[in-house]
This record gives structure tokens, C-alpha cells and sequence, in this order.
DNA sequence: CCGGGCTCGT
DNA sequence: ACGAGCC
């Protein structure tokens, strides 16, 4: 079915997209464990701190990344960079779960619609569209300079005075001016300048609990995260330019865009024939590179043979431009596992395995109390004992699924000769009743889970005894159901119908092939193979809607029913 | 001297 | 059950 004109008529009158219209923040504390761990000792708030799990700083405070000293660094080289660098054990998570979750239920009691996303330990996504809208209706234009943002509907007391002349804290880019000849109250500088008050405002009460953080305002999930990091400790960031936010995602490297990981810059870098170090390639380079179309990228990441995301080619072109319709996800009030887990310098012995799981067992035994039990204290406790409360407790879910992950221990010398999960695998088994009898001794549930459950699971990961070297056990709980929706077809045809889609939003052929009837055996293809068109004159070519990136005219021709675009164009610079 | 987690898609 | 991505 060919795209008539009305059709392109009106995507470019009515540009908005979905997501275009939403108010989203996204938060970040500042060195999440290091500030919990200063926050317990206040004295090492001045010093250089590094947070360690076995041989690696999982984090470190700013005071250390002044000296260099960078998250993920080996210690051994932070200490070379920083003799006085002060470490802190950070192998358990409890004391961090248990001030994550403070901050969560502050944050989710400002919500209206409960969609405070988390995302690890230290971050969350707010979906505010709701309350700016609300506050717009109510906002005297004539008197901005005293404003008062309301925080409920039924209490209108509830709330704080603030500036609506101004957007609060950081604002990209620096030299913005509104555009329009007013800014009406559906204006997006409005919109995000209110979003941009709330947050500031959130980080205060965030503060209040001992807690300093980053915010990104934006509309929609990624352009906020990205937003967020660019003003760092103790700061935020609204960017006003998220209707046409390439000139800001265009130096960044692509690295930095969630979603693109190393795999898939990998694939890129493949597309692009380049070598750069993953750093120096930007999304600008990718973007203005004809060869990376979403169904090149999607041949390469979920082609034949790989069992890769459906529709990540298009996902990808979409995050390059800016374009992210995923919702923030309702804030959910169990996690959908728990898992606990500890690495070794090769266990050999069946019985120092039995030992490091009844170890994990009883840990994750504690977890699943205070996570998945209600009425129990907020708050880990202290030590060893798996809480006995024979109490009121309730579970608020009980998982289904025990699992037992094992990876082998391969000395330093070796880690050229395999990837760092190699041998990594898991088995699964129904996880008994009994560990949800409130009644059981804590210690008891655990001898039981091991012996009977985790010790078979073991055995069948590891069936050889003799050359037994372990370096990875981990236990989860899962099951606490998941849903699966209808998903669309991972062929060839439904790859290249999901490029035509973006082509509707680029306004512009991609230069692929369309695939032939039956699928040609991957061959030399002669058809990925897209040549540079060394030219200059802009005539020939036509613009990419969106960033007005230049494309040569023949990929227009390859693809054969574009030849009304050409009349029916706009400059993007025009409006 | 390469943590200890979590979610989602296939 | 595993891979990819995220913190
Ligand atoms: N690969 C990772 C990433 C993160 N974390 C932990 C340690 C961090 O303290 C916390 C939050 O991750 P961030 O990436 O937000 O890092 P920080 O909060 O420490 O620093 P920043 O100030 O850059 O946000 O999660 C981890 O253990 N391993
Ligand atoms: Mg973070
Ligand atoms: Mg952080």
C-alpha cells in the first residue's frame, strides 16, 4: 500500500509525536553508595572514598574523581592514582536497598498516576505530564513572578511558591530563545519549565533525607536521562530544544545512548567500516552515515542466526534521533526477582560450595523478608539472623522458580583465552513450599533449600567432580510472574516493513534493497555495500526530515516510490 | 585484582 | 536458558 500525499500532508503539519506532549524527569543520585556510606560515617564526607566489591571500586565520592579515580576502576590502579583513597566494603547491598527504597516511596508519593519507573538502585523516571498540566490551567500569566505549583488536587495548600519567568537550574542549550510568538499554555517551554520547578523541588526533599542527586527534565525517557547528565553532581537539567534534539545528541558518543550497548556499537562500527575507539564515534557519525539504516542494523544485531531483538534496527535509527516512545512503567510493589550472589578464587570442593550456598541462602532468605513480606521493618537487620517473626507478616508474592547460576574460576593468566562469562550457566527447579512457612527455623530453611533443591542443581550444572573450580555462585527467586505481549514477526519482510515506518518519519527512502521474494542465501550481497556520494551540491539530495541530514538522491531512485517528495518538500529550517 | 545486582526479549 | 542491556 503506497503512502498518499494526504498522508504525508499531514505528518508534516502535525509533527508532534507521541511522546512529544509527556513531561518526563529522570533522577540520579550523585555516587549512590558512597553517599550512603558517608551519610553512616559523616567524617567521610572530606576524604576520598571508595566504594569496593573484591577487587573493584563499584563507585567512588567526588573528592576521589577529582584525584582520576573513575567508577568500575581496578583498586590497585585508584590507589596509584590516589594513595589516600579511603575503601569502604560494599559487597552487600542491603544497607543501599534499604535508603533506595526510602527514596522511591518519596518520590512515588508525589506521583498522580504512579508512574515512577526505577531503574537500579539510584535512579527513577518520572512520568509528570499530568501534574504540569494541571498547574498550567491554574498559572496567572500575568503574574509568573509568584507562582504556586500545586502538589495536590484535593488540598490546594499543598504545594510551593515559585517563579514561573524562569526555568529552574540548568537549561539546554544555554542560548535557547522561544520561537514562537508566545508561549501559550501548551507551550513546550512552559510545559518543561514547570517540569523543570518540580524537580527542583523533588531534589530538595530528596536532600532532606541526606541525599544530593541530578535531574533531567525532558519529554520524553531518554532525551531526560541524557539531559540529566549533563550537569552532574548536585544539579539538573531541562532541555528545551527536545522537539529537535539532534544538535544535542550529535556530539555525543554513541556509547552514552541507552539501548546501544557494545554489541550494537560493535554492528554499527561494522557499517561504518570504521576502527575509531568506541569513544570517538558519535552519534553524528552514525546518523549521517547512509549505510546505518534500521534494516542493516537489524540484518546484523537479529539476522539469520542471531538471536537478537525484532525491531532493534529500528529502535536504534529512532534513539540516534532523539525519538523514544517507551512509557514509564507504573512503579511495581515487588520486584520481579531476587537474587543474591558471591565470586571466588575457585572452589574446589563440593563441601566449600555447600558452605558459599547456605551463605547465599540465608542472605537471599533475609532478602525475600524484606521485600516480598509485608509489616516487617523497613530497615535490614542487623547481623546474622534470618527475622523469626512469626508475626503478621504477609507475602505479598511468593516466587515459583529457584535458580542456581554457576560460573568456573579462571585465573588472571587466562582471561585472553576466554570471555569474562565464559561457562556461565543456569538450571532451574521449583522452589518448595516450605520456604514460606513463617513458622520454620530461618536456619532450618536454608539447610533444607541447599540440601534438597540447590546441591541437585549443582550436581547437574557440574557433573564433572574432578577438575571442580568455581568462580561465580549466585540464587534468585523468580516468577513473581511476568507478562508477555503479542510480539511482531522477526522476518525479513516484517524487518523491512518496520524501516518503511520510519521512513514515513524520515520522510525519505533508506538506500537497502527491499528484499526479493524468497530470501537469498546471505550472500556477498552486493546490496549492502552503499558508496559514499562525494557531493556537495545539496540539489541532488534530499533531507532527512528530522535533522535534515543530507541523502543522496539515489537512494530516493533504489527504492523507486518516492518521486512525489521532491515537489511536497520543506526545508526544516523553515519553521 | 573482572561487583553484585536487576529487566526484558527470544 | 541465555543474551543484551541497565545501574
Ligand atoms: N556497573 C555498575 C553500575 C552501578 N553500580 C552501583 C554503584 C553506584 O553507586 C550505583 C549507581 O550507579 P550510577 O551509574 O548512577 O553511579 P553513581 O551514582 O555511583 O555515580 P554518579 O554520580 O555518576 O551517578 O550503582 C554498580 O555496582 N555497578
Ligand atoms: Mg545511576
Ligand atoms: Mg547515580
Amino acid at each position: 500500500m503506497d503512502m498518499d500525499m494526504d498522508n504525508l500532508d499531514s505528518k508534516r503539519k502535525a509533527p508532534r509525536r507521541k511522546g512529544d506532549d509527556r513531561v518526563i524527569l529522570h533522577f540520579d543520585l550523585d555516587c549512590f553508595y558512597a553517599q550512603c556510606i558517608e551519610n553512616a560515617n559523616p567524617h567521610l564526607k572530606s576524604v576520598p572514598l571508595g566504594i569496593k566489591q573484591k577487587s573493584i571500586l563499584a563507585t567512588c565520592n567526588y573528592v576521589a574523581r577529582k584525584h582520576g579515580v573513575k567508577k568500575l576502576m581496578g583498586i590497585q590502579e585508584a590507589k596509584r592514582l590516589c594513595p589516600d583513597l579511603v575503601l569502604a566494603d560494599g559487597e552487600d547491598l542491603s544497607p543501599f536497598r534499604d535508603v533506595s527504597k526510602q527514596i522511591y516511596s518519596l518520590l512515588k508519593s508525589y506521583s498522580w498516576n504512579g508512574r515512577v519507573e526505577r531503574l537500579g538502585l539510584d535512579e527513577a523516571f518520572l512520568d509528570v505530564t499530568d501534574v504540569v498540566a494541571y498547574n498550567l490551567g491554574l498559572v496567572n500569566h500575568h503574574c509568573l513572578e509568584e507562582s504556586w505549583f500545586c502538589l495536590s488536587r484535593e488540598d490546594p495548600e499543598r504545594g510551593f511558591a515559585f517563579d514561573a519567568r524562569e526555568v529552574k537550574g540548568c537549561v539546554w542549550p544555554p542560548d535557547f530563545v522561544s520561537d514562537r510568538e508566545n508561549e501559550g499554555t501548551d507551550s513546550l517551554r512552559l510545559r518543561l519549565l514547570f517540569g523543570s520547578h518540580l524537580a527542583f523541588y523533588l531534589r530538595q526533599q530528596i536532600e532532606g533525607l541526606g541525599y544530593t542527586s541530578a535531574c533531567g527534565i525532558s519529554t520524553n525517557k531518554l532525551l531526560a536521562k541524557l539531559a540529566g547528565d549533563r550537569n552532574k553532581p548536585r544539579n539538573q537539567t531541562t532541555l528545551l530544544s527536545s522537539h529537535s534534539p539532534v544538535p544535542f545528541l550529535d556530539p555525543l558518543p554513541l556509547r552514552k545512548i541507552p539501548g546501544i550497548g557494545s554489541k550494537t556499537i560493535t554492528a554499527m562500527k561494522s557499517l561504518l567500516k570504521t576502527d575509531d575507539d568506541d569513544d570517538d564515534l558519535t552519534v553524528h557519525n552514525a546518523r549521517t552515515n547512509p549505510a546505518v539504516s534500521p534494516f542493516a542494523l537489524e540484518r546484523l544485531l537479529a539476522g539469520s542466526g542471531g538471536g537478537g531483538e525484532k525491531g532493534i534496527g529500528q529502535k536504534v535509527w529512532l534513539l540516534l534521533h532523539g525519538i523514544d516512545g517507551s512509557e514509564v512503567k507504573p512503579a511495581r510493589d515487588v520486584p520481579r526477582q531476587i537474587g543474591i550472589e558471591d565470586t571466588y578464587r575457585g572452589l574446589t570442593q563440593l563441601s566449600q560450595v555447600r558452605t558459599g550456598l547456605v551463605q547465599i541462602t540465608t542472605s537471599l532468605l533475609r532478602r525475600m523478608h524484606v521485600d516480598l513480606l509485608d509489616d516487617v521493618d523497613a530497615v535490614t537487620p542487623p547481623i546474622s539472623p534470618v527475622p523469626t517473626s512469626v508475626g503478621k507478616g504477609r507475602w505479598l508474592a511468593q516466587p515459583k522458580t529457584l535458580r542456581l547460576t554457576t560460573r568456573p574460576y579462571h585465573p588472571p593468566s587466562e582471561w585472553d583465552k576466554f570471555e569474562y562469562n565464559h561457562g556461565r550457566v543456569s538450571k532451574s527447579a521449583v522452589l518448595p513450599r516450605f520456604v514460606f512457612d513463617l513458622n520454620i527455623e530461618p536456619e532450618s530453611i536454608a539447610e533444607r533449600l541447599v540440601e534438597g533443591t540447590l546441591m541437585p542443581l549443582f550436581h547437574s550444572l557440574n557433573p564433572d567432580k574432578s577438575k571442580l573450580c568455581i568462580g561465580l555462585l549466585n540464587v534468585c527467586v523468580t516468577n513473581m510472574d511476568r507478562a508477555k505481549e503479542s510480539s511482531r514477526g522477526g522476518d525479513i519482510m516484517a524487518a523491512f516493513q518496520r524501516q518503511r515506518e520510519v521512513e514515513e518519519i524520515r520522510g525519505v527512502a533508506f538506500a537497502d534493497e527491499p528484499p526479493d521474494g524468497e530470501e537469498k542465501a546471505e550472500d556477498t550481497s552486493d546490496d549492502t555495500e552503499v558508496e559514499w556520494v562525494e557531493e556537495e551540491d545539496e540539489q541532488d539530495g534530499v533531507r532527512c526530515r528530522l535533522c535534515g541530514c543530507v541523502i543522496p538522491v539515489f537512494a530516493v531512485e533504489a527504492h523507486g516510490r518516492w518521486h512525489e517528495l521532491d515537489e511536497g518538500w520543506v526545508e526544516p529550517q523553515g519553521g
